[in-house]
DNA sequence: CTATGCGATGTAAGCGCTTACAAGGCAAGC
DNA sequence: GCTTGCCTTGTAAGCGCTTACATCGCATAG
């Protein structure tokens, strides 16, 4: 019992395939007795079409791809979702990769998504080999980059501007009276993303004339934020905040802070990125970042499906705002 | 300048379609000059082999569907790239989909993965309309069911006992003397998982010939988990256990608890289910739980791929150990 | 030296669909 | 009545690949 094709579907309507085809895609161009007595054949033999051959003869597989760091990290599942939701409405298909911030895995993976038929790209950063933007380039697939944006880039991109963004976050900081500023970051390596953050705290120092006293670099989670911090405090005691890269290393720091017995925010003020969850539930709730998943998800859905369908789209950055909650307070002595 | 074919290529390696075609896929069957050469002109023109095509002509398609309720939670996150990393090496490719937990589109992501060539799928759950087994069956789509466990039911499944789990849970707790117990449940409607760990509550209650006091379903998210519980306090002030079907609700009971001024698990005590990364970061940390996604996700992988390449599976049912943290202490006034 | 067989390669027929072009029918205009 | 032109439908040529079968060449056996 194999699954029935559009000549069966004629064959039962008695017309051509063509008729079909047409009733299917494009209806307005059959009669509508014609196309009646085909829709009714469809729905006898519950026809579906087949999606490779459709494919093959249109020259166009309908298939966006997306290569993102992780899954496993609310704030790319939520963009991505929205990026998703777009794409369905407008007729494709999403193909998702993760690359585990690996960038010679990422690079599989595009190669394999390009392979599978991708007609454009969701990509995260601008942090890649060259040689990727060359392949894309020859391929004549297109590609927009999320969660960052950078003007002296080329090429698409809908993102926010992670460093003014790190920078509001810390003058506003600074305001409060702090002087001693130390960072948690996750590995700058192969993470633009992360080096635009550190770029913003660094340029909120600079203007006040401070500097950075102390930068560590710690995989992504949570223990690796209770470590870092713990380390921080150990060589610079006179540290008052903390800046996170992102909210799972500064929820990692909180509980850090906990366990030398430090009082968040009175002793020392820790702050995040991202606004994910997490931290509005942790205790004091994280000061951070938000940043606006969904609609970066749902622009460079869009963004993609222009670029694929016209060539062209425009840049779009969005507004990432300032949250302000307890974990950041006025430093006990400032200095 | 379009992508060149297996013809290009055959043309430049002066050889016919057959012998590059026989080179990309069973290289053992061309002689190892001919195969260089043919290589070669691979390389030199950066073929690709074109997706659509092979798979109108080999009849497969080499993807595997998988409709999950949602990518926001860390739980599928974590078991879809188990999979998925499993699936690429076997060399498939994943389409995935999310329902948002609502049956209709569920059963639309269903149909739309099926139209788009799935070979196989992974499903959360047995909860859905019998239509669509049935359509499964007429489209010769196989499907193995994770997240879930139910002998009862037909179909390979990959998962665990979430009955027996919660069960355990509970009953460790009344052991420490708990006697008024309540929950707060995702909706059950149309989610068997929740379902069946509202059943394992009230089996471990009932081997002690107790009842649950209360039950409150909500959203999943941890507003819901903080109104449930004051909700729960209002109307029952003796209730000393609230468990929790998920750890997102089990967070926010905490927060809800922190709200009124009791005290956990001096006052009362709470548990969630899934042992997600939050279920350590917050205080007191909760116990849950420990589900065993990455295990489950490979196992699924590993069972879909046989489904579609032999037509059989085994069922596989995993552990899912109690993970007992400070949200779970003794009750203050046994009663 | 010829018959036999096997391994390497070529030939060509699809896979299911879209679409340019052709064909046929019919109404309107002369 | 015939022409014109539009509208509907049919015909058939691909899209790029796999693969059954045919072919060819050569080594081995008789």
């Amino acid at each position: 019992m194999k699954t029935p094709t559009l000549e069966d579907v004629a064959a039962r309507a008695g017309v051509s395939t063509a008729t079909v085809s047409r009733c299917l895609n494009a209806p307005e161009k059959v009669v509508e007795r014609t196309r009646l007595r085909v829709m009714e054949a469809v729905r006898d033999l519950g026809y579906a079409p087949n999606f490779s051959a459709r494919a093959l003869a249109e020259k166009r597989t309908r298939t966006i791809g997306a290569v993102i760091p992780t899954m496993e990290n609310a704030i790319f599942a939520e963009g991505l979702q929205a990026f998703q939701d777009v794409l369905q409405g407008g007729g494709y298909t999403l193909l998702i990769a993760s690359s585990g911030y690996d960038p010679k895995v990422e690079e599989d993976q595009i190669r394999t998504l390009v392979a599978r038929g991708a007609e454009g790209l969701l990509l995260v950063g601008y942090d890649r080999a060259p040689a990727i933007a060359a392949f894309l380039e020859a391929q004549n697939v297109p590609s927009v980059i999320a969660w960052a944006h950078d003007t002296t880039q080329p090429g698409c991109s809908v993102g926010f501007d992670n460093r003014a963004a790190m920078r509001a976050l810390v003058t506003h900081a600074l305001e409060l009276g702090h002087r001693r500023v130390a960072m948690i970051s996750a590995p700058l390596q192969g993470n633009d993303r992360a080096r635009e953050r550190h770029a913003g705290v660094l340029a909120a120092l600079k203007e006040r004339g401070l500097e950075l006293e102390a930068m560590v670099e710690t995989p992504y989670d949570l223990e690796g934020g209770g470590e870092a911090l713990q380390q921080v405090l150990r060589d610079k005691p006179e540290t008052t905040l903390v800046v996170c890269g992102n909210d799972v290393l500064a929820a990692g720091a909180l509980e850090g802070a906990r366990i030398i017995g430090l009082d968040v925010p009175a002793d020392i003020s820790i702050t995040g990125f991202d606004d994910i969850a997490l931290a509005r539930i942790v205790r004091p709730a994280l000061a951070t970042v938000r940043v606006p998943h969904r609609d970066m998800g749902e622009a460079a859905a869009r963004a993609v499906v222009s670029l694929v369908e016209t060539g062209r789209a425009e840049n779009r950055i969005l507004e990432a705002q300032m949250c302000l909650r307890a974990s950041l307070g006025t430093p006990k002595r400032p200095s």
